[in-house]
DNA sequence: GCGATGACAGCAAGCGCTTTCTATCGGATA
DNA sequence: TATCCGATAGAAAGCGCTTGCTGTCATCGC
């Protein structure tokens, strides 16, 4: 029925194993016996197949991709760059590295995380790439490492892109190689933001945090509650002004009400993410209230849509593409990994029109 | 080195045969020789290996996604709906069908997606879901048309999304099942948006289309012009104020700059999609017009920002998680194909504040 | 009480490719 | 001229799993 690498080396008058070699491309082959092959391939339609060729090789040209939420662009800008890093498809046999990326969304979820991880250790992928900040729970960081570990011992390369370093795998001889890291200065990032603020002069800032237990939340929270320690207002007070979410856009719209209600001389609002600032923003129209005339607002991220939003989003932009195109280099091992296997990608504040002195 | 299905027989006294079963769940084994397999899998922390499986067994369980940017929260949406009934990873064996989901970024190129398409058919592909407007390059659809007839011919399930249907393949004797389509309605939403307009007051309306040669571009184009032949507008000099771009931002900017300096006076502008229509938005506000007191300005596709824009973006509904999870169900098997194998999905207008009656 | 019938379990033959090792052949070397 | 070597090509042994076909008992019907 389907066409077989026999059938091809038939047609061509060659060994099963010359064709092979033709199509990999990693033994040498004489030129006239190439393009006999070639034109036997062509001729009789054939494709690879993928899976005895793996099974053979014990290689597969798949890259997972680990996402919370493909449809969240701040995931989808990532996974692009990442795939056009390891992809471009073009020619015949494994040849040129070209690899399939696939995408597995686990929702934020521990259990789809390491589900997922099996699954990819299963199709014994060349390498596998975590977005997004991680789950603080030990049990799970520790099951994760020993994964990661096994993945990585197995020759599966592992890259965290967003993503904070983790703990080496428990007590076992490091002698396999750690996953090479590209960690967000997350927490700088969102220093600086409220630094911001502060210097514009606002003093009761409301904060709409991420889900707890992620590092992504913490790391920011921690960088806005730096700023604020640093002009001498007080943590404990700034809890009553903090509230906890999704990153949805409807999170950011009820956590704006629910920090209004607790503080109505709120002047400013600083959201977790640009989603959730989007949110924040609707809440204050809905309510009467100007941005950023007499209530500022701050996102985080700088996807495309914040700087079409009215007023533009004053955010901290992340190098998603940049970073994530540079995970996938790493994947592809095209790119040697940063010194100590961790790099810090840098946060850069974008002053735009949602944020204004107080009454402004 | 790494653990094989015999090494797990070994330890639980049975066959790898009988070990295969208990994995895949396809075959009786007695509760307690099962239970053994399990313990030992466990022990041993076995992992399938997913080449020989699907080398095997002829089949793997992967199913392909082809978008045209994996970025644009558009094709994300679909990505993560389509995932999200192929997906669910659990348990251990092939059992439950749960699949892995490759997304590939095909840039909305020909060559791209037809290569795309030989890399799914070389790992067998359980399913391929192809999303998004098809290229209208006659010599290309016949490509596809053949290349998608193989896929189907070697048991990969085909399922086109918010894509029109194919010609059959050149000629063939139709013996294998046809695609399953799952269309938009375009046409019917840009006409309904239109006519919306045109209710409104509006006559001289602007068009900022998509890129030319692909269907989407053509269906809405179409549905455009419909609605203004409807009421007396010549198409003729409706092409003077229809300006073709791509899908981003940037292009709705320039193209909304263009139509202007074409015809100053126009009191609404049509976008091919929502984020061209932000573009417009934007270049509006920079040459000091009012949207909509000064112009009236739609979009298409409803994506989630689309709401959060100021003023909330007139524009037309899609359903894109919905028939993308569909598609999904398709894809497995869990749905039975539409009637004629092919299903309409309906656009719904949204009014919301972009437009408004001229000279408003 | 005996063959028929199930319910399980094992054997062994592949699935289609890669790759090591070996064979061949036309020079280049001495 | 005999030998060696580089450049190619082929033979064949798997890679780890699935599955059709065979057993092997224990139970069942009469």
């Amino acid at each position: 029925m389907t066409v077989t690498l026999a059938d091809v080396a038939a047609r061509a008058r060659v060994s099963p194993a010359t064709v092979s070699r033709v199509l990999n491309g990693n033994y040498p082959v004489a030129a006239s016996t190439r393009e006999r092959v070639l034109r036997a391939v062509d001729e009789l339609d054939y494709v690879l197949n993928g899976p005895a060729s793996s099974l053979a090789a014990a290689t597969s040209d798949l890259v997972g991709i680990l996402v919370n939420d493909i449809s969240d662009p701040f995931f989808g800008i990532m996974a692009g760059a990442v795939q056009s890093e390891i992809g471009g498809p073009e020619g015949m046999g494994r040849a040129g590295g070209e690899k399939l990326a696939v995408v597995c969304n686990t929702g934020g979820l521990a259990e789809r995380e390491l589900t997922y991880l099996t699954l990819l250790q299963r199709q014994r992928a060349a390498a596998v790439v975590l977005t997004g900040g991680a789950l603080e729970d030990p049990e799970h960081t520790a099951a994760m490492s020993a994964k990661l570990a096994k993945l990585t011992r197995a020759g599966t390369r592992v890259v965290l892109c967003g993503r904070p370093p983790m703990p080496g795998p428990d007590g076992a001889a490091d002698d396999h190689p750690a996953p090479a890291v590209l960690a967000f200065d997350n927490r700088g990032g969102a220093r600086r933001l409220t630094e911001h603020l502060l210097a514009l002069g606002h003093r009761r800032v409301g904060y709409v945090a991420g889900p707890p237990g992620r590092t992504t939340t913490r790391d920011r929270l921690e960088g806005h509650r730096e700023a604020l320690a640093a002009v001498g207002l007080a943590t404990s007070a700034q809890e009553r002004l903090t509230v906890h979410g999704t990153y949805s856009r409807g999170s950011g719209f009820d956590a704006a009400r629910e920090l209004l209600r607790r503080d109505p001389e709120l002047t400013a609002i600083v959201a977790a993410n640009d989603t959730v600032a989007l949110g924040v923003c609707a809440a204050l129209r809905d309510q009467g209230r100007r941005v950023p005339e007499d209530i500022s607002v701050a996102g985080f991220d700088d996807l495309p849509f914040s700087v079409d939003a009215a007023p533009a989003l004053t955010t901290v932009r992340l190098p998603l593409f940049e970073a994530a195109a540079r995970a996938g280099r790493l994947a592809m091992g095209k790119e040697a990994p940063p010194p100590g296997g961790i790099a810090t990608v840098e946060a850069e504040l974008m002053v735009r029109g949602s944020t204004a002195r107080p009454n402004g």
